[in-house]
DNA sequence: TAAAAGATTCAAATTAATATGAAATGGTAA
DNA sequence: TTACCATTTCATATTAATTTGAATCTTTTA
């Protein structure tokens, strides 16, 4: 739809059929407008299911768990002689780490033994990429 | 230091040395003890570090904007019709990508021009990987 | 140079995440 | 079965992240 050029005042910009850059309305165009845009970006579940493994990664402590689980599965007793943390509130932590999957725990006797999964690994190494 | 067999009562688990399950102990030895596993665990700043490279990807709008960007370039306007939220809000969010460079924006005229950075395509491929 | 559009900043309100300590659970062994 | 240890759960307090709306800033154009 050509635009005229005679308006009486300015589109807003969110209009988004018009009054945006040249390039940028340019390229939309070539790749299918806002439909395209739209249909390349994942929908909001696995969005939302993205963001939660990001956040369960988003805390120093967890992290610090993560590492030292990658060198061997530990009893929660020595993850805590790492963390140095009072016990309730490393439970929250494993919690959260389990919940994404990134550890797993079993019951050994009078101790629960976590180990970090393949999954938890490969966040990891995720991680590092990223890093500095 | 081998452990003596009588003692009045058993020590604490964070006591590290004694208490914790056999084969975690074993192979904590074997690894250099307690020492070796921490000196295995990045240091603090890089933990935290990471740990905010996280943060900045853990939100569904973030994400989003990641992901639009990774399609191509953008003005704030464009954006803001994908995410459709306040102004205000969206700014909020890209301010925490820039921090994170995962994208830059340039002003061209009247607009703001948002690209994704190489990190921040890698940053997307992780998160993919670490997808369902 | 004044108005208008695009975008950001700021302070305050809201919501979500984390921390804390007491109580509960599950396993083990006396 | 009783006591004990390792760990988790729960309710509550605290802190951090996000949202909101008004004000500001920048660039362009009339």
């Amino acid at each position: 739809m050509p635009q005229t050029k005679t308006r009486s005042r300015p589109a807003k910009c969110c209009d988004v059929t018009r009054d945006i850059p040249d390039p940028v309305r340019d390229e939309l165009n070539k790749r299918g407008g806002m439909d395209g845009l739209l249909a390349r970006i994942p929908d909001p579940a696995s969005l939302y299911t993205s963001s939660r493994l990001a956040q369960a990664l988003a805390d120093p402590i967890r992290l610090t768990v993560m590492y030292a689980l990658h060198s061997q599965p530990l009893c929660v007793c020595v993850i805590k002689a790492v963390v140095q943390i009072a016990d309730s509130k490393l439970s929250y932590h494993l919690t959260i780490l389990k919940e994404q999957e990134f550890i797993v725990g079993e019951q050994q006797g009078n101790w629960i033994i976590y180990s970090i999964t393949d999954h938890g690994r490969q966040a990891l190494k995720c991680i590092e990429k990223m890093g500095v």
